[in-house]
RNA sequence: GGGGUCUUAGCUCAGCUGGGAGAGCACCUGCCUUACAAGCAGGGGGUCACAGGUUCGAGCCCUGUAGGCCCCACCA
């Protein structure tokens, strides 16, 4: 055995113990495995940045759950990777070419590519530098990128399987595009939010009939040059007689038809829609429904295409101003009412998305929205928590054709090839020999695929997939994926789709959903607020070990939570009870005599976890808090199993601090200490046992500190490999467990008492305990040397009556006896009537409650025997601590 | 407009299938007791948002009300 430190540090070993893990291999999945697989697919991070606190906590969960299943005899594959985040990327590149004074577009594709990559090698190994630090134990002999060779393939097989199947097509339809990142984006990355703005209402004179107008209101006055009717309700008798005639278009002067449309709300506004099919999604609709021009009047920067005006290059918001004052010059302009309306901006980088017509590549939602609905319907895919289900039929509902195709550089190409010559479209990994025409060159698209298509793709490309492989046999599909909500929608939608399109199943059972780790206002982590904390701050001050605990503990599924400094630290003052707790063990091993070491030497064993050795005479307290060990590994891995980490490591926790350490080594204390040596070795037994079961419970949580431990404590090479507890028939002793409790209940008794008494600590008292069971004497005598260290008594006489006890004496009264403390000098007898009256109240208390509902007939006839019985037992045990205290009360007269 | 979710101790949160309200932090009192002051012992503090209902029994189940948060949606 080695020594452990004398002070925790775990800056000190963190890095070191990692680098063995890393040695030894044992993240390493194998696919030829005989044991049954657990896989995880992480869900990669972006390569734009570093990690944040939602990666802890997300690569903390999966972390916990790949250790805790390696243990438990899985064979665990946790699948590691980056992703290429495609306009996030792209843009940050953009923006540090910029600053060194260099150009998108003078690089060209081919040099801006090279640029991107060279980004990209940056920050993955960066991104994978901080996961060691927080100790993920992830298989990196595997890790993967979206862009790698493998899932680029599979990316582009996928495109094609879905193009060849009708689900994928081309069209020039209304999408959201960016003006500023100057790309299409799909509906999900659209955020709306509210702005204040204004209700312009202006006048569309009827041809022909002079004096007669039609008064439309609009948000977006500058969009009018794209008007191409003007839409009433048909029912609408106001203007239903209007409907087939013309308005004229005032600026323009130009004559566009009235058309009669359901889409205008005869309530709302005028009741009269200006329709610009090519700038309003709802205006193409009906556009299309009437055969509407479609014209476009805007550059993909947002400024004005209307050549031969003066709005023509005008930004769009310039150009309103400018409309709304030539329409209010020209006497167009009715009013002007303030107004708040949503508008759809970029997630991205919060730019005002603008409606345009563009010719873009779709996937088609109706087939695959069967498929998600399916998995949730057979149970073959389930939600931690089982409400998140609600959110993804909530998306699964009102899902739409996907925008796919976006305007950048940085992504898979799609694999579609033109004909210089006919223009025909192609669509396969290369280009054809030769077109239909003769021609035998081609262009390739310039568009690539939005980054979810890859993401969606990953439980599988990542596993070798479209080769049939191994692993992609053992380890498809996943059992676990662990995310946040905010992404049930971009990425785990799409994930079950593409699975059970391409695999023929789903991607994954379980979906454990985690909330976003908020500032300890409640407010979101952000730049702009610049509230966020850098998780190896954490580390470095308090240690992995801390801040994953910090971010586990109290906390159930799916819930949001805060981030404290103060609970790191407490986590942290675990890890340094739990150190002490085991330099106090191996202390007292060192002075144990050779047969004590050896019996220690083997306690916990992996050959021998959960019996208790041949002729070892345990004590009271060992039972007890094998006992209690007994029901923490029940307790833990039923946590374990439904995924309450944060209560499994509550349990942990709160047994090895407030029952192992704060009693069983105090009651210990006196056996390790003392003259008599003979039930040195049951301790030690006991001692190594519980903690070396617990630091297996706690490892998956913790651990660095639980490896530093158990290599010091142990022969055996690692915990991370070591065999996870089981409940175990031979640590049953529900009889000795519940006579502890009596004993601490009454050693609390008498602690509490001499608080109250004002008895200095330094000055020990004698103590008697009255009781007429036998057995609870018998548990007292047997115990009676735990109550000097742990509450201060100077001798324990147990008796079965008050005889030669000094009248004046304090006492307590507990469940089984009553105890009793001679302090004479000490004595206030006002002040003692005045606690044993309090103690009279909270007794009365419980009688009367015990008593009604034992008095309650409906009680008695309904409820289980089982209940009836506990209460009867209750109501027994308080009337005679009733007639103890009123016995004593009475003594002082 | 639709959907979800929350309201428990001063603060942040647990509370599993309904059976006597919990943790951490903060606060008060006393302790440097030879594992640990990053500690030990003791203590105060809650009509579980409100109103009904189901039940022998409700923080937990049902309905409604008030307030908070989130997501979705094409209100021109």
């Amino acid at each position: 055995m080695k020594e452990l430190e004398k002070k925790y540090d775990p800056s000190a070993m963190e890095g070191r113990i990692y680098q063995r893990w890393m040695k030894m291999g044992y993240f390493h999945a194998d696919e030829k495995s005989p044991k049954k697989a657990f896989s995880i697919s992480m869900p990669p991070p972006n390569v734009t940045g570093q990690l944040h606190m939602g990666h802890a906590l997300d690569n903390t969960l999966q972390d916990t759950l790949c250790r805790y299943k390696r243990m438990k005899g899985f064979e665990v594959l946790w699948q590691p990777g980056t992703d290429h985040a495609a306009i996030a990327t792209e843009v940050k590149v953009i923006n540090k070419l910029k600053a060194e004074g260099k150009d998108k577009n003078e690089l060209g594709r081919e040099g801006f590519l090279k640029e991107a990559w060279a980004w990209k090698e940056e920050y993955e190994s960066r991104i994978i530098n901080q996961m060691y630090k927080l100790g993920v134990s992830a298989d990196w002999d595997r890790l993967r990128f979206t862009m790698d060779e493998g899932c680029s393939d599979a990316v582009e097989h996928v495109f094609i399987d879905l193009y060849n199947k009708g689900l994928i097509y081309k069209g020039s339809r209304i999408i959201n595009w960016c003006p500023v990142c100057k790309t299409s984006i799909s509906d999900a990355e659209v955020e709306h939010k509210d702005q204040d703005s204004f209700f312009w209402h202006i006048i569309y004179p009827v041809a022909g009939e002079p004096g007669r107008a039609l008064e439309i209101a609009t948000t977006r006055p500058e969009t009018m040059f794209g008007d191409t009717a003007v839409a009433v309700n048909p029912a609408d008798e106001r203007y239903k007689d209007l409907i087939g005639k013309n308005v004229i278009l005032p600026l323009l002067n130009k004559e566009i038809p009235v058309v009669g449309d359901e889409h205008a709300d005869m309530e709302f506004g005028t009741g009269c829609v200006k329709i610009t099919p090519a700038h309003d999604p709802n205006d193409f609709e009906v556009g299309k429904r009437h055969g509407l021009e479609e014209i476009c009047i805007l550059h993909d920067d947002a400024t004005i295409d209307l050549p031969g005006t003066k709005y023509d290059g005008m930004d769009r918001y310039e150009a309103r101003k400018e409309v709304v004052k030539d329409l209010e010059a020209g006497g167009y302009l009715v009013k002007t009412v303030p107004h708040t309306h949503s508008v759809g901006t970029h997630d991205r980088c919060g730019t005002t998305v603008e409606p345009m017509i563009k010719p873009q590549w779709f996937v088609k939602m109706d087939r695959f929205a069967g498929h998600c609905r399916h998995a949730l319907e057979s149970g073959e895919l389930q939600f931690v928590p089982e409400n998140y289900s609600k959110t993804y039929m909530n998306w699964v509902d009102n899902i739409r054709d996907w925008c796919i195709s976006r305007q950048l550089w940085w992504g898979h190409r799609i694999p579609a090839w033109y004909c210089d010559r006919c223009g025909k479209l192609y669509v396969g990994h290369e280009a054809p020999a030769a077109c239909e025409c003769g021609c035998n060159t081609f262009t390739q698209d310039e568009d690539t695929l939005d980054t979810w298509f890859s993401s969606a793709l990953w439980p599988f490309s990542t596993l070798g997939w479209p080769e049939k492989t191994e692993t992609l046999a053992k380890f498809y599909p996943n059992d676990v994926l662990v995310t946040g909500y905010d992404i049930i929608f971009f990425w785990v939608i799409r994930m079950v789709f593409s699975g059970y399109e391409q695999m023929g199943e789903t991607p994954f059972h379980k979906v454990l959903i985690h909330g976003l780790v908020r500032d300890s206002l409640g407010r979101k982590m952000s730049k702009s607020l610049g509230n966020g904390i850098d998780p190896l701050e954490v580390v470095e001050k308090y240690g992995a070990d801390a801040l994953r605990a910090a971010l586990l503990t109290g906390n159930a599924p799916g819930n949001d939570m805060r981030f404290y400094w103060e609970k790191v630290e407490n986590e942290r003052n675990f890890a340094n009870k739990v150190w002490n707790a085991t330099r106090f063990i191996m202390m007292n091993v060192e002075r144990a005599d050779e047969e004590a070491k050896a019996v220690f030497e083997n306690a916990g064993g992996e050959q021998d976890q959960g019996t208790i050795p041949e002729g070892l005479a345990l004590a009271k307290e060992d039972r007890w808090i094998l006992s209690l060990y007994n029901d923490l590994v029940d307790n833990v891995t039923r946590n374990m199993d439904t995924f309450e980490l944060g209560v499994a490591l509550d349990n942990i926790t709160g047994f090895l601090w407030n029952e192992f350490c704060d009693w069983y080594i105090e009651m210990v204390k006196p056996r390790l200490y003392g003259e008599d040596h003979a039930t040195t070795d049951a301790a030690l037994w006991t001692l190594k046992t519980v903690l070396v079961g617990s630091l297996k419970m706690l490892h998956p949580f913790m651990p660095f500190i639980t490896e530093e431990i158990f290599d010091n404590l142990t022969d055996e090479e690692s915990i991370m490999i070591s065999v996870y507890p089981e409940y175990s028939e031979d640590f049953c002793f529900p009889e000795d467990a519940a006579e502890i409790e009596s004993i601490k209940e009454a050693i609390r008794a008498i602690r509490n008492l001499r608080n109250e008494m004002d008895v200095p600590p330094s000055r020990k008292a004698a103590v008697y305990v009255v009781s007429d069971d036998p057995k609870a004497r018998a548990a007292f005598e047997a115990t009676a040397g735990v109550f000097g260290a742990l509450a201060g008594a100077s001798g324990l006489t147990v008796q079965a009556d008050k005889e030669g006890i000094d009248p004046a004496a304090v006492s307590a009264v507990t469940s089984n006896a009553a105890l009793y403390i001679p302090l004479n000098d000490l004595v206030d007898v006002e002040k003692e009537k005045e606690r044993l009256q309090k103690e009279v109240k909270r007794l009365e208390g419980e009688l009367k409650r015990s008593r009604g509902m034992l008095s309650n007939e409906k009680f008695i006839s309904k409820a289980p025997a089982q209940k009836i019985e506990e209460e009867r037992a209750k109501l027994a045990t308080y009337e005679e601590m009733m007639r103890k205290v009123q016995a004593q009360l009475a003594s002082f007269g």
